[in-house]
RNA sequence: GGUCCCUUCGUCUAUCGGUUAGGACACAUGGUUUUCAUCCAUGAAAGAGGGGUUCGAUUCCCCUAGGGACCGCCA
């Protein structure tokens, strides 16, 4: 068997969507699982709806879910001679033929079977016709000359034996009458001609697959394996479509999804790896394999996602997770001020224990990045006469520490409870709001030390205050 | 309508004929906690239905029901 090779063929019609994804990451799993490789297709032979933009965008999303491809990027719009080549070599061995009816005379048998309720079927009409009773005036297609009799066996690596009538594929067409091939033509010549070993897509390819071996066998080509993967669902079932809200990367990347949770939730959405949930890309690349591919579509859980990324913003390398935050405010909020990158990044051990997302943490830090803060209106009204007594004392005592810390802050803390006549949350929620402009937020401690004393003090003495 | 595929807690799934049907997320309750969270503990929650095969079926076979995909001179 010769190396395995794999590719992830998109259409660059629109941004890439998420089951999109997933497909891209199960081919290059399994290429790298096998030590193969992994190739990335543009089908882009479309012309009307292709654009150079998609094609980038899909790019830089494989990028950063952190799916590498092998090589350059294979342009399908490139081929297209050799497309060509490959119908005329059919038409000359017999297994294609033109086909001189005209779009309306199709039309009309669709719209008659429609009528009869019976399924349409191209009629085969100029299958044995010869070329000299063509209509002058008409510019022919080809199609391919199906198989009429007998059965076809898929042999899937996901789905098992597929067993199907050939009649019921009809002899599709493989060059329109503007002389340009068809989407099975050139999925099949440029699959062979890259030498694919494996091709892993959605379900929704499979009756093209019974199509495609048809056009290998005819070329006596080497006919690859094939593994069709249950599409994903959106909540209420049906297939995910680029229309769909919250479908594309850029939707999670927008939110503050992180890179590998995401990898990490759409490997154990169809695949699974005994009773392993996480995963790092080490890993996966390790465990993967078509046999823990389940054989039902699965549905995309929103508070699965948040999950797993909650696991990875707590559990990864801090630096990791700064540069990450760093990146992300920088892209879809607003950049991190220099002059505030050393306490956020000092802050991150208790910022990320109240995060879901990166926009989470962004949330959670505003308190360090505004110089002037804002209050909530609710909040700002538990400030009576004696919280503001709470306030001032804590400002005067913290005037005499010198270095900020936990352990001297407690003593000043338990001093004013007492002396004030209160507990905790009577010293701890005044100088929340104080600070923070909120009654929720980190710990108090926490807060004070991220702040610095000139900044608590400058807070603690502010106007709207006393 | 035709062809094909699928069916275990709400969701993602484990089980490869014998289990008190396991885990994770979500949910509920309790605990820790100055708030919100985190964290910890506990709980509720599933084999679509009906026939076979078998000493024994969630697991194998058939039927029914439900769901899905495809049925373009799109890819």
């Amino acid at each position: 068997m010769s190396k395995v090779a794999t590719r992830f063929a998109p259409s660059p019609t629109g941004p890439l969507h998420i089951g999109g994804v997933r497909t891209a990451l199960f081919n290059w799993l399994y290429s790298k699982n096998q030590n193969g490789n992994f190739f990335l297709r543009i089908e882009d032979t479309d012309k009307e709806r292709s654009k150079e933009e998609y094609k980038k965008q899909i790019i830089n999303s494989l990028k950063w879910i952190g799916i590498n491809f092998d090589g350059e990027e294979y342009v399908q719009s490139k081929k297209i001679d050799d497309h060509i080549k490959v119908v005329h070599e059919l038409l000359n061995k017999g297994s294609a033929y033109k086909c001189y009816c005209s779009s309306e005379e199709i039309e009309e048998q669709k719209k008659r079977a429609k009528q009869k309720k019976i399924p349409y079927i191209y009629d085969r009409k100029w299958r044995d016709k010869k070329d000299t009773d063509a209509p002058k005036d008409i510019k022919p297609v080809i199609r391919f000359k199906s198989k009429i009799d007998g059965t076809s066996i898929l042999k899937d690596l996901v789905q098992g034996d597929v067993e199907i009538e050939n009649n019921t594929i009809e002899d599709f067409i493989i060059l329109r009458n503007d002389g340009t091939p068809t989407y099975n033509l050139s999925a099949a010549v440029d699959d062979h001609q890259m030498n694919m070993s494996h091709i892993i897509r959605g379900d929704d390819h499979k009756i093209n697959t019974f199509k495609q071996i048809q056009i290998y066998q005819a070329m006596k080509w080497e006919i690859p394996s094939f593994a069709h993967i249950p599409l994903i669902h959106t909540i209420d079932g049906k297939k995910l479509s680029k229309r769909d809200k919250a479908s594309t990367l850029d939707d999670y990347s927008k939110i503050g999804i992180i890179p590998d949770a995401l990898r990490n939730y759409l490997l154990r959405l169809g695949w699974s790896y005994q009773d392993k949930e996480i995963f790092t890309l080490d890993e996966s690349i390790k465990y993967f394999n078509l046999e823990g591919i389940g054989k039902s579509p699965s549905k995309l859980d929103m508070s699965r996602i948040l999950s797993i990324n909650e696991h990875y913003i707590k559990n990864i390398d801090e630096n990791d997770l700064f540069n990450q935050l760093n990146q992300y405010c920088k892209l879809h909020k607003s950049e991190i001020k220099s002059d505030k990158k050393d306490k956020i990044k000092k802050s991150l051990t208790f910022l990320k224990n109240k995060a879901k997302t990166l926009e989470d943490i962004f949330n959670n830090f505003q308190y360090i990045m505004v110089d002037e803060v804002n209050f909530n209106q609710d909040d700002i009204k538990l400030i009576d006469d004696k919280a503001k007594k709470v306030i001032s004392d804590f400002s005067t005592k913290l005037s005499d520490v010198d270095k900020l810390s936990r352990e001297k802050l407690e003593p000043i803390v338990n001093e004013l409870i007492k002396s004030n006549d209160t507990n905790f949350k009577g010293v701890g929620q005044p100088l929340r709001i104080a600070l923070t402009g909120s009654k929720f937020g980190p710990g108090i401690y926490d807060i004070i030390i991220s702040l610095g004393k000139e900044e608590v003090s400058k807070r603690l003495t502010n106007k709207k205050l006393i």
